[in-house]
DNA sequence: GAGATATTCACCCGTTTGGGTGAATGTTGC
DNA sequence: GCAACATTCACCCAAACGGGTGAATATCTC
């Protein structure tokens, strides 16, 4: 499973904030640094910690690197944290169920 | 914003594995531990990393810490992935929308 | 009070991370 | 061919991470 990679690339605003610029479109290397008040060449580093999570792909044209997204390692996340939240809340209404039940007893018990 | 965080937290596989440890119910430290090849220590370190992300809370019963999950963080996740998803995928339906479009001239074009 | 139990604190260690700089590589355009 | 451009490579650095060990603290139990 590439969730470890994918989760470890978002946890840093930087490389959400450079998805988020990708959203608009193809971009090259330097358009997507030219936003953040870092250097290029770090900009860089973390393109390709997206890239070796899957979630940003590179085209080659002469000396230009064109960035597109991929949408799919973004699918897993959202399949496990889907998972997941449904799996807690069912324990946490199968709780909860179980307190109303108590409650009603309770309300039985004191006519 | 503490996507930072939970993100962080949920990168590592030891601590999604604590978690879906405590799904099944409240837990002391040195339960959760023993499911794992580690030191009680590093457990107890990886449990202090949930904690700071909110995605476990810690109620002290004598000496022994009892854990249960938080729900919450879990949702900021799904609900910054479903946005994220949604509008990359408004953007792509869009990109294909006008592929169509194109394609449905060329039909025209070519009677 | 003494010993066992549960947990954290204070360190050590090697690796990764996020930032930087300067040089190298490859491409374009004159 | 040469200068400008786009990007990466090869380093440096401080900080954080994930693992470890041993000691300290607090609680329970006898």
């Amino acid at each position: 499973m590439s969730l470890d990679h994918t989760l470890a690339a978002l946890a840093d605003p930087t490389r959400r904030a450079i998805l988020q610029r990708l959203s608009g479109g193809e971009a090259r290397v330097t358009d997507v640094a030219a936003r953040f008040p870092i250097s290029l060449n770090s900009v860089s580093k973390h393109i390709r910690v997206l890239e070796r999570a899957g979630l940003v792909r590179r085209r080659v044209a002469g000396r230009e690197h064109l960035l597109t997204l991929d949408q799919r390692p973004l699918d897993e996340v959202a399949a496990w944290v889907e998972q997941t939240r449904a799996f807690w809340s069912k324990r946490l209404d199968a709780l909860e169920a179980l307190l109303v039940a108590e409650d009603d007893h309770d309300h039985k018990e004191q006519p």
